[in-house]
DNA sequence: ATGTTATCGAACACCATGTTCGATAACAGT
DNA sequence: ACTGTTATCGAACATGGTGTTCGATAACAT
């Protein structure tokens, strides 16, 4: 009757290919990866691959949506202290952001420093701009109207702030997380109020 | 006896690749393309395309030595009046690059806009970095010293310059460079000045 | 217990890569 | 024009990864 049936094996077997997939792109990088090393890593059947993915490239993507997704969720719980709340008032909220890609830096240091994965930067970038621009547009007093459009300034700072944890992770997080966070807000805000038109007097 | 022998025929042949590929990839795009394609469309022998190159990316990174040299000289050289340079003496000479940019359109949306090439974005993102920290550190106050390494905001700007160009590119150059320009200066510049404890005023 | 369905893995066709080598033709110097 | 040199050609080849097929097996839900 019901075909609501899930199979166990399937959820098993595209754990399998995941974990698989993480520990070669830690060890050796993406580029390098092929379907064999997956699959035997993986012990997993050759069709079996892929009838869950086209190919090596489709399981990154499935793969991204699900660190992006944990990537939100500890960005809105990570700790974050009072006082550093109340001075973030005006500003955007990525000091949580560094502290996470700290705790995952093997990970995230393979799959966007040294040669780096072109999606990935992709969807990052795509990600950190409906965030930034959701945070932009409750900046923007009422009745004003920005001389550049949030959208803009969205891509802008996105891109800024990703070229910046690629920096931090390509050379070995040489400053704490807090100072690459202040660092980004003393670089990005000033040219944000400037351009709202509102003055923050800390 | 001199062995400065220069045979016509290999700088000819390099010429022919190089132009095919850089017709393909503003056909096509880049990765698709095959060497095979590249020779047939160079009518270049096989054996001869690997005696010059070792692969089709060997010949996209000699492609872009060429390009990067010459957009450092448009940059240099192409018209701005004096009214522009004299209102830019605070700030980053970028105008002539969004000019620059719009008059190869077609050839650099193929090289970044949409799926892009890697090694182009990493290559001109180096490029950028070193013209930008170069004018950063004509600008520090002299006995200063800034609360960010140069260094640092080099790499931001070179980031979010490149993340604007691209998005220019791949939305079909809806404003024109001069506007462009204007909007990296506004983001952009009072967080340097800020950093750097300069006021410019205008 | 039963019918269903996912997995396995070997075998296969396919395609791009990069190399080899002998023949040919363009080259520079005299 | 002659000569020795050298770049080019292109066919042939080995290599290696890709994605598919299919019959057998085992795990699954009911």
């Amino acid at each position: 009757m019901s075909h609501n049936r899930v199979d166990r094996r399937v959820q098993r077997t595209r754990q399998l290919l995941h974990n698989a997939l993480l520990a070669l792109i830690a060890e050796q990088g993406y580029e390098t990866i092929t379907v064999q090393n997956i699959i035997d890593r993986a012990n997993v059947g050759r069709s079996t691959f892929y009838a869950h993915y086209q190919d090596k490239e489709d399981l990154l993507v499935s793969e991204l949506d699900d660190l992006i997704y944990s990537l939100s969720w500890d960005v809105e719980t990570l700790p974050v202290t009072d006082g550093e709340k109340e001075s973030h008032r005006y500003t955007l909220s990525t000091l949580a952001l560094f502290r996470h890609t700290q705790e995952h830096f093997s990970l995230y240091k393979a799959m966007v420093g040294g040669q780096g994965i072109d999606v990935v930067f992709k969807t990052t970038h795509t990600h950190f701009c409906r965030s930034i621009q959701a945070q932009i547009e409750q900046l923007v007093p009422d009745g004003g109207t920005p001389s550049v459009p949030p959208a803009i300034m969205a891509q802008y700072l996105a891109g800024a702030l990703l070229t910046l944890l690629t920096w931090w992770l390509d050379n070995h997080m040489p400053y704490p997380p807090e100072q690459m966070d202040a660092t980004f807000q003393a670089l990005a805000m000033p040219g944000v109020w400037a351009v709202l038109g509102i003055q923050p007097d800390k």
